[in-house]
DNA sequence: CTGAAAGCGCTTACAG
DNA sequence: CTGAAAGCGCTTACAG
């Protein structure tokens, strides 16, 4: 391997001259600049960043920690992630903990000995303790979670008025009996906020009907089964709302394979707008949220707050959308 | 921050001291390491990577190179490489190219200055100079990709005969018309070797029809536009084994809004398993590539070759199976 | 078992 | 504009 020592021996010069080209740090004469950077292009010379860490203080590494990247929007978060990091010069390291609680602390130990100079943070909900370990580790470090506490910076959407827009839409529709389907009875913070939208578009429009169903779980298979249950006792809503994509899929399976037509007996919306909602047949109506722009804007939060400019602590929402899809049927025109 | 000196003045020993209880390294005395554990555990000391990295020439790390981790298959792929890297103590560099060379090389360069140990690289097919320039840092070094260069280190599935065992399960629930769709005319060795697989089933079961179809594109959309065309035409094949799924879903839907119904009158499989395969109805049938061991067993390879233990260079296959599914209608029982 | 010293490959005051 | 020296936070012969 050849050193910063090498090339100042073969271009006879100090390696204090040689630093000042490589980093065009301070002024040095085209004489001699010339000279290093023809034996730096001749030896192939890379500077070692690690030597260069140690000394800079300076790592330019972020640590990214996820549940699991095989989820798509979580992949989309990371790819947002790095490509504005990559901007900057920086780099992440990937943690998945697959939800776990003790693995999530080891990671955090982990980027800490590795000198990550900030934390990205994504997961549904996070134990007290792993925020709290988060923040003693006094680095930079922003949350994209369902389950928002108080005491952390962190980046999310306003679902509160996306399923407020989204059942208004069902209303505008013509729908007058429209349910709403949770994941957990134990709720995040955000499928609070969630309902709390679903209901108020209940109450700002005058219907008298309003329903919460509980899966008690927000997996695909579970919504499935929970549908058929459904399904079979009398139902009485003409539209759903569902918490998120996978229950809508899980939903709206469970109904065809009931016999339910969606959407001509019953239209269906998720939120997420993941993938597979343009594989299901119906293509299913569903809420975008920008994940990747949530790593995107989260990222840029992250870099500022490093480089010490002042950036706005706690709450950062984005913008979402209503991607129209034929899971909804209009029933306005019928009479 | 606390350094391993104040450690070692806390606790009135030398840093060599501090060091060896800390690595475990060489005997300590049972006084002084209590003594030293406590001082640790009462400043929290963590060891500086970065400065431990420098002396050790260790750095733990691993490049991986990919080009869009919002497809799943890459997702997997990275799952499987960070797993394994994580249980043996490494971490991985992400790099996102989108299929751009420059990029590719830019990240080649800098994964040298980070000191990574190993490199990874994921992708549909790799231009020369990226290949040459991989070796040239003479790293550890792995290819995943759909075109096989003989001068790399590869892991790969055995697509001929998944393909080949693809298609006689077609043969054997009695079609005797099947086609071929393919992504490119411009063919990887990958491409070529299915093709080779499908051939080989026609001839080894005698059927003396035969189609090979080119997309021009391995993309749904393009899949789609190009299977509206073939499905207005005169098509007499009752069946079409396509190069992935991409293209299966994309000739899918096409047949299905023509008014071909799949599978009653023409039976489709795809190759990768991807998750879109059990959402799209009717549920693909497809060759399941197992992703996540690709990147679990490449992995492995790479971090045998760097510590420096013999591990076969060159190719590298995994198995594969047959997800069955209801994309494809058995001819065998009708009269 | 323990410590003093050298050194990993850089950057950066400091002095000239 | 240039160089000698100190130092970043560690590990590891070497000597005792």
């Amino acid at each position: 391997m050849i050193t910063i020592k090498d090339v100042a021996r073969l271009a006879e010069v100090s390696i204090s001259t040689v630093s000042r080209v490589i980093n065009d740090s301070k002024p040095v004469s085209p004489e001699v600049r010339r000279k290093v950077l023809k034996i730096i292009e001749e030896t192939g010379y890379k500077p070692n960043d690690v030597a260069r860490s140690l000394v800079t203080r300076r790592s330019y590494l972020i640590g990214v920690i996820i549940n699991n990247l095989a989820q798509s929007y979580v992949a989309d978060i990371v790819r947002g992630i790095e490509e504005i990091g990559k901007m900057y010069g920086y780099d992440i390291l990937l943690c998945s903990s697959y939800s776990s609680k003790e693995t999530q602390e080891k990671y955090l130990q982990l980027l800490d000995r590795k000198q990550a100079e900030g934390l990205f943070l994504v997961g549904t909900r996070f134990d007290d303790d792993i925020i709290d370990l988060a923040k003693s580790l006094n680095k930079p470090c922003v949350f994209f979670t369902r389950d928002v506490k108080e005491k952390m910076n962190y980046i999310s959407i306003d679902c509160n008025s996306a399923i407020y827009e989204i059942t208004k839409y069902l209303i505008k529709e013509g729908h007058k009996k429209i349910a709403f389907i949770s994941d957990f009875e134990n709720r995040t913070t955000i499928e609070n906020d969630k309902i709390a939208g679903y209901m108020k578009a209940i109450e700002d429009n005058g219907l008298d009907y309003s329903h919460v169903y509980v899966v008690g779980s927000g997996k695909q298979r579970r919504a499935y089964d929970f549908g058929l249950s459904i399904a079979n006792e009398h139902k009485d809503f003409t539209a759903v709302v569902c918490s998120n994509d996978e229950i809508a899929i899980g939903i709206m399976n469970s109904f065809t394979d009931s016999g339910i037509n969606v959407p001509d007996d019953v239209s269906i919306v998720g939120f997420g707008n993941i993938r597979e909602c343009r594989f299901v047949r119906p293509e299913l109506t569903s809420i975008g949220e920008p994940y990747y722009d949530v790593g995107a804007v989260g990222m840029r939060m992250l870099i500022k707050t490093i480089k010490g400019d002042k950036t706005q602590k706690g709450l950062m929402e984005l913008p979402f959308t209503i991607e129209k899809r034929n899971s909804v049927k209009s029933l306005v025109n019928e009479n």
